[in-house]
DNA sequence: GTAAACGATAGATATTTATCTATGATATAT
DNA sequence: ATATATCATAGATAAATATCTATCGTTTAC
């Protein structure tokens, strides 16, 4: 049976709806006697007779009944598959798979929903880890995109860049230094300062930072998430630096204020990474140029106004 | 994907299980160049990759994993057809549809019964139909074998004799004839005779045979069935003339009698046909088979002891 | 850094295949 | 009885297919 052609199933179809050869050989284009041959072929390899003749007139035999299904089957498979094929060329079918790094579920939820509403067909899945899980997941090759706030190196990645990520230090805004413009380092680096644990890509920019001015921080408490982080600053507990996206929802609120201090914001950048030798799917081909579209506004928006921001980018889109 | 080939899917299917091309080289006794190859030109014809190496690491893509559930769903489907293939080339599957004419239907259920005993796996469909529609459905070609009492002419047909059909003349267990040996056929020609109706093959027999001798019956009454007949003659309304077979279930009953004329019982026989070009199905041939060897003993089990009959059929079976 | 493993590519070849035209056999219709 | 329609077969041919060996470039492992 693997012996068989679907050339021959083909053939066989048309014959089996048609009752006749000669019709079949008009459908298919083709001389009856070729339609005669294909159909001795997969007679011999089934072993069985699948169509008789009486007088002049075709009949199915049972298993030719039989074969008729699977041939329809088959088809029906790969049409159905042609089907998907196309819609994936067209981006009305598909799945993208996104791992971000913690820090980047400030805003990374929002593009996502936007590019989904774009593309209604397709299927999202986003997982948010951290930086570890996400050079592992990269490795192996478990999603399709990959977004963080570095670049891994000792490693065969495609990444760029697609967004500013600027580190700003906040503080309460009843603090007294909250309002004052061209804050020295030397008078932050003397407050206390609250921090996320060890690995933070962040911890490890502002302890690099304050470090090559040659100073180092008062950590007063390490937390384990941003918003405990943002909580305690609020509270007075002390100074921190963090991400400006992650102040995207509180910015306009008068728990925080953003300080106005030399040298800053850090500089960082959110980085969209995959394996090199990788060949994008249609879809996260297409999420990739939404993301470097989208970014650009999600910049203008968010970051404009953070003290000492200067955007890289073009500014065709000014924010509102 | 009409151009795809089976053997494009069944080396895609090995490489897509075994996650390395020259692991499925080795599966399927090919060079591991042959298998680049097919797989390149599945790909082609796809369009879109199936595959994608990371490192050295190989994995399916979304599309990949959606043609391999085709690959597989279609080689399912044809290894199902392969084994239905080699159960009916065993007789463990197939069906059997078989017409018979009415009066066939005294011997021919238990026949099938016993056919159907021996091959369980077997479907079994029966048509009791008169004289005209069995013609009919095997001009049409509707079924796999026929039972009837005449082979049709004007038709192209294979017909074969495997029963003895006797016509014996009935009458009541107290008719005055009944028990009486060596009947002259002209004092039978006096008694009423009951009778089917015009058409009948056992009614045209018997006009025949009498007709061949001068004589001409005196038909007392038409009725629709042999049950009906038989409950007739049994209440004394009169004798027919009516195939043995119809009185299997009768033979020992207290009511009829069959009377021992001369030149009785009138012989007929049961032909099995099927139309000419036809190639009998295995079922078919099986159940041919087994009408011929069973109707010896059906011959004598139940046409001995028959009035002068004698059954031409080799006597190997005797009856008990 | 070297070796081993893996897949891609090139070039060659024998086989199979798909197809045609021409013709023959058979059955139905006129 | 003749013509027509239908399928089977034979013979020919151009194309494709499936496969091999040899070799190359990468990647991983030692």
């Amino acid at each position: 049976m693997k012996h068989a052609t679907l050339r021959q199933l083909k053939v066989f179809e048309s014959v089996a709806r048609n009752l006749s050869y000669t019709r079949a050989a008009e459908e298919l284009h083709l001389t009856q006697p070729t339609v005669s041959i294909q159909l001795k072929q997969l007679t011999d390899i089934v072993g069985f007779p699948l169509l008789e003749q009486i007088g002049k007139r075709i009949f199915l035999t049972e298993l030719g009944k039989e074969l008729l299904k699977v041939a329809r089957a088959t088809f029906d498979n790969f049409s159905r598959f042609e089907m998907l094929v196309s819609d994936i060329k067209g981006v009305k079918a598909g799945k993208l798979r996104v791992t971000v790094i913690t820090t980047a579920k400030y805003f990374v939820p929002r593009l996502l929903g936007s590019f989904y509403k774009r593309y209604p067909g397709i299927e999202v899945f986003l997982t948010v880890t951290n930086r570890e899980r996400v050079l592992q997941r990269l490795a192996n090759n478990e999603d399709d995109l990959y977004i963080l706030g570095q670049p891994p190196e000792h490693m065969d990645v495609h990444a760029e860049m697609f967004l500013e990520n600027p580190l700003v230090v906040v503080a309460a805004c009843d603090h007294p230094l909250a309002g004052q413009t061209g804050i020295p380092i030397g008078r932050i680096a003397e407050e206390p300062f609250l921090m996320r644990e060890q690995g933070s890509g962040t911890r490890l920019s502002a302890q690099r930072f304050f470090g090559d001015r040659g100073m180092q921080l008062k950590i007063r408490m390490e937390l384990g998430s941003n918003e405990a982080i943002k909580l305690a600053v609020a509270g007075g507990l002390g100074i921190a630096v963090i991400s400006a996206h992650t102040l995207a929802l509180e910015r306009n609120s008068e728990e925080l204020s953003i300080l106005d201090v030399e040298g800053f914001p850090i500089r960082r950048q959110w980085y969209l990474a995959y394996p090199a030798g990788k060949q994008l799917t249609v879809v996260s081909s297409a999420f990739r140029d939404f993301l470097k579209e989208e970014s650009r506004a999600v910049a203008n928006r968010y970051l404009a106004g953070i003290p000492g921001f200067l955007p890289v980018m073009s500014n065709t889109d000014l924010p509102e």
